[in-house]
DNA sequence: TCTGGGGTCCTAGGACCC
DNA sequence: TCTGGGGTCCTAGGACCC
């Protein structure tokens, strides 16, 4: 069986553990630039305002005093999910962290009444060590324990505990499960299934597999059979992503190349470095640009282009200056740009890196790995006091709307002190 | 005025091989 | 006039997730 943990409105939950006025009050947190509404609290969500909606749409809201609002504070959640993922590894044979705010254990040998009481004490004890409302899905297969969960979270009788452990009772859910709910089923899917005849995650079962094989391929036919009580999805164990990306959209759109270079430069420096603190190489950088899609009355571009390197590397240096490249390549003069990116991929174990025979900079690449070392040991905490002179003046974040950001309560001294 | 960021996997088609 | 068959690898784009 399968335990699926998932925290509560995680966002807003990590705002109210240090900030226990928010408890019981609409609140919701934004994007990046503060640009649009991605975690709501319950009474958020029962007041109508829908995930994604753009902040400005509810912006009279929070003037008046109705609602209130919070900036992303990815260093305060990125620190209590890892509080919260290890207690819960102390509860599994086997973790499965998916994303920033929940986690499947894996419960092979571990007897089916056991389950529930688990449960209960894993939000016990979540709740009570870091403050924040976790809800648990117990099935046979990931999709299914997905489903639970959301009985779980959606009525407050199974108090944050729903199990889907029969026939009758797998079916019950399904019935109850519109097409669009069931992870896995996207936006592009779910019009098409609703066409076909398709309501619920139910009608969607019932299918035969070679209709769901012509129309949605294996990925379909894995859901499909999930759903169906067969566990096929299987976690890869990764030791590394294999792509790394950081992107911003801009406070204010940007025309010209040289303030563009500065900010692609700091994307570039900043995948540098999460490439190195993994033990990383890239053997490939790629650039985007965007200009404003919500302007119909602007010119659209939307380039970009890659780089490869002879050999794969994780100095700021090379990355940098590579980046740098291809953005004077594919960068076009009269575009308002509104938004750009780095990716660094063919992502390599920095302990193995295969040489190139005819290596002309081999040199110059082993001086430019002692200054990434040399500004990794400095720019200890993440901010970049040691940066290449091509890159911004400030912080990287200036230029970035933040208006409502909290405290780093867990995690920056400084701001500790301020609370005492 | 204001509209996020970071990932994964699959597939079709092109380039290339013998 | 006739012009094969069977592969692999890579890439861009689509769909999905949180």
């Amino acid at each position: 069986m399968f335990l699926l943990v998932d925290c509560n409105n995680f966002f807003v939950s990590c705002e109210r553990a240090f900030q226990p006025q928010l408890e019981g009050k609409p609140v919701v947190v934004l994007s990046n630039n503060d640009g649009c509404v991605v975690a709501r609290s319950n009474e958020s969500k029962a007041m109508g305002i829908k995930m994604g909606t753009p902040f400005f749409k509810v912006r009279p809201l929070v003037d008046s005093g109705v609602l209130h609002v919070r900036s992303s504070n990815y260093t305060l959640y990125g620190d209590l999910s890892a509080r919260v993922m290890s207690i819960l590894r102390e509860f599994a044979p086997k973790l499965e962290i998916y994303s920033i705010d929940e986690a499947f254990l894996v419960m092979d040998g571990i007897p089916v009444d056991r389950l529930i009481p688990i449960a209960r004490e894993i939000i016990r004890r979540v709740r009570r060590w870091v403050g924040i409302p976790v809800s648990v899905g117990i099935a046979p297969t990931r999709t299914l324990a997905k489903v639970a969960n959301h009985f779980a979270k959606r009525y407050p009788g199974y108090k944050g505990v729903c199990v889907i452990d029969t026939d009758e009772k797998r079916r019950k859910a399904l019935n109850l499960t519109p097409i669009d709910d069931v992870w896995g089923i996207g936006w592009r899917s779910a019009p098409k299934m609703v066409k076909a005849g398709i309501h619920t995650a139910a009608d969607f079962a019932e299918r035969p597999q070679e209709w769901v094989q012509e129309r949605m391929g294996i990925i379909g036919v894995r859901t499909w059979m999930e759903l169906r009580g067969i566990p096929v999805i299987v976690e890869e164990e990764r030791e590394r992503r294999q792509t790394i990306c950081t992107s911003r959209s801009f406070a204010d759109m940007i025309s010209d190349l040289e303030e563009l270079s500065l900010r692609v430069s700091d994307f570039a420096a900043i995948c540098a470095r999460k490439l190195r603190d993994e033990g990383s190489v890239a053997g490939t950088v790629g650039v985007f640009l965007m200009s404003n899609r919500f302007r119909d009355d602007l010119e659209q571009y939307f380039p970009q282009d890659l780089e490869r390197f002879d050999v794969p590397t994780s100095n700021t240096s090379d990355i940098v200056s590579a980046a740098l490249r291809i953005t004077k390549r594919i960068y076009r003069g009269g575009i308002r740009y509104k938004k750009a990116g780095v990716i660094v991929m063919d992502i390599k174990d920095g302990r193995y890196v295969q040489p190139d025979l005819f290596d002309e900079r081999k040199q110059e690449r082993e001086k430019n790995d002692r200054i990434s070392r040399i500004m990794d040991e400095v720019n200890v905490t993440g901010r970049q006091y040691l940066r290449l002179a091509v890159q911004r003046p400030g912080h990287y974040a200036d230029g970035i709307r933040m208006e409502h950001r909290s405290q780093r309560f867990s995690t920056d001294w400084s701001e500790l002190m301020e609370i005492h």
